[in-house]
DNA sequence: AAAGAGGTAGACAGGTCTGTATCATTGAGT
DNA sequence: ACTCAATGATACAGACCTGTCTACCTCTTT
């Protein structure tokens, strides 16, 4: 079974524990969460000694801080995948992100956005989780804010900061409603908003 | 400092042990998250016995699963306070469904949607929590369905799906952002997708 | 006064979790 | 052949967690 191991610097097959480690603890962690899984259990899914682990990872919270900045990685390798193929073009860009949003968040076996998950998981602000989570979504906005920039509406926050609520209601929905739910529909969701947006400021022009 | 306690049927003052563990429980589930509470701190902060508790709740996790459903309870008293200002008057309900949520989510103290925090700490579908949160979730579908059966638009099936996104996203965002995300500019992302549904059912009637 | 329901207090069993210590093994480069 | 770094295997310490057991207390009702 393919494992989908992420890939590394300098790791050949079956070398350098830590990887191992890391994609492990990616696939626990997101489907059973984080708190329901031991290290052991990460361990052995990984066929690891336990001195490994903590030979890569001073303790469980490096692990965990280390399994997000992999899927923060991860996330913004598959955004840009998606923009970059409407080139100049942030309407093309933002309907080919919902798209592909609607898509991932109705699968069957979504669990939801790992930011969000550990986030409820880890209240505590001074867990190291906290801050890969806090940049992860101030990265997020930032590169709305920029996508939405390029549409040249009259209220660009404004018109952001909905598309991030219905990318986050997806996220969320997916996890709790199943396929069957609302998130198949945040395309036409953000397509609205945003057609919105465009034709009042083509009404109204500055 | 006024615990909040809940009320419950025959129980005055100090008496009922199984009220004082809920009112607890709910605070500290809510706030610090589900398996990062001992059934010991609970017992501590309810001022209560161990054996209270386990003859209160025969586990934990029914305990969890009463949690979740004085939750509901509380949350659709909350949904019918608001909605019974306006009576005949779906749009108006949904407006003030839309601004009290937007006061909510955006609150410094908001952690999330518990249904939602507690799908992402539980994700065994044969968890007795997993059967409370498919309730609410199908109760949640169900009452806004018919809040926009109330609008007469053309689309309401879509219209519907688009508000519970909005809707989950603030609740998503509102714990992952704080007061300063998105969450507060909800009511008015619900109110264009409203105002785009009703205007293109009026401009082409059947 | 008696009795029973509900509560308190604290010890305890058995399991799991994180993290450490010790020692053997492997493999690549020199 | 030798060395050194990385890894494997395993036992263990200490904390915590769920759930049970026993004994005592304190009201309320009859």
């Amino acid at each position: 079974m393919p494992e989908a191991a992420v890939p590394a610097p300098d790791c050949t097959d079956k070398k350098c524990a830590r990887d191992r480690i890391l994609a492990a603890a990616n696939e626990l962690f997101y489907r059973e969460g984080i708190r329901a899984i031991g290290i052991d259990t990460v361990i052995e899914k990984a066929g690891v000694a336990k001195m490994s682990l903590y030979r890569a990872f001073p303790s469980k919270d490096d692990l965990i801080a280390a399994f997000l900045e992999m899927r923060d990685k991860i996330y913004w390798e598959w955004w840009d995948s998606v923009v970059i193929r409407h080139p100049d073009d942030a309407r093309g860009q933002l309907r080919a992100l919902f798209q592909a949003l609607a898509k991932r968040t109705s699968s069957p076996t979504y669990r939801g956005c790992p930011f969000v998950n550990t986030s409820v998981e880890f209240p505590d602000p001074a867990h190291p989780a906290r801050s890969v989570i806090a940049g992860h979504m101030a990265e997020l906005r930032r590169r709305m804010d920029g996508l939405v920039a390029g549409l040249g509406v009259a209220e660009p926050r404004a018109l952001a900061d909905q598309l991030l609520l219905l990318m986050e209601g997806a996220y969320s929905v997916g996890n709790t409603m199943g396929p069957d739910g609302p998130s198949a529909t945040v395309a036409a969701a953000a397509e609205t908003i945003i057609q919105v947006h465009v034709s009042s400021t083509l009404s109204r022009p500055s």
